[in-house]
DNA sequence: TCCATTTCTTACCTTTGGGTGTGTATGGCA
DNA sequence: TGCCATACACACCCAAAGGTAAGAAATGGA
């Protein structure tokens, strides 16, 4: 608290803020576009989706049982579920073998394939700014 | 149904496959890391936290109101939370003018611009394969 | 006869996300 | 005197996400 609030009304600060809120933004683009991608982030950048994602890009095709083993804490319902969607979407393929026991498989489309390389850069920047996050965290946990 | 189901034993295909099971895939990179790694996308990743990312790097520094008017559909509180762990992840600062009533402003740091360019690729993805998987959806709709 | 196997579906229940609405501080202004 | 603006915090509540567990279906083999 060293300092002292000042009065709102000597802020042409604010009044410059206040004018430039009243002017819409100009030329935004198209806002029917900007909620369709949105929307599509939205379901796309969701946890399970991800990971089942990148796996099937690094492994290639598998089979349910092989990614709900490999994809560590996802349970059998949330699996089907995302691999139903990622179908759904036309990122990736299910393939029903008709064998007794029921033997199925999915691998990524093209557009699967070209989502996940479209990731690659976030990957990359998790990778490498881990610490860097684990950090900030630690000073803003422990200076609040 | 035009293929009547097959016995499991001719399979040697599924033999193939559990015996692929068995072996652990060889090298994978650190586990530990791994799973670092998949915590942090899955807190970053999250719909808001993105929107509002992507605001801050096409706006530049922004005030409370100004973001909560333009990210469509967020409401206060979430705007609150989203802010409070991107300061806390160390994407975003937070300056309090200490005014009367309060002014308080919010920009990206180069940590918070980094990932901005990391998700870009993402963007690029989704304005381009819009219609694609719309029409995905569509097919597997009326399909199923 | 009964079990094991694989990929689901469905029902049930807990946890979380997220909305709404209210309170607060402060000093101009009607 | 009382209301306004701004950036929240807090409490209450509902709906949705997601976990758990059971069942179904088909058939060769013990």
């Amino acid at each position: 608290m060293e300092n002292p609030l000042k009065s709102r009304f000597e802020t042409d600060e604010i009044l410059a803020a206040q004018a430039y809120l009243a002017a819409e933004p100009p030329a935004d683009i198209d806002p029917r576009i900007e909620r369709l991608v949105n929307d599509l982030i939205g379901r796309i950048a969701d946890k399970w989706t991800l990971l089942v994602l990148e796996l099937l890009e690094e492994k290639g095709t598998q089979r349910f049982t092989q990614i709900a083993r490999q994809v560590d804490g996802i349970s059998q319902k949330m699996l089907t579920q995302t691999l139903r969607q990622m179908e759904r979407d036309g990122l990736a393929t299910r393939t029903v073998h008709p064998v007794v026991p029921p033997h199925v498989d999915y691998a990524l489309t093209p557009l699967g394939n070209s989502l996940s390389a479209a990731f690659c850069g976030v990957w990359i920047w998790a990778e490498k700014h881990l610490d860097t996050v684990e950090q900030a965290r630690h000073r803003f946990d422990t200076r609040a």
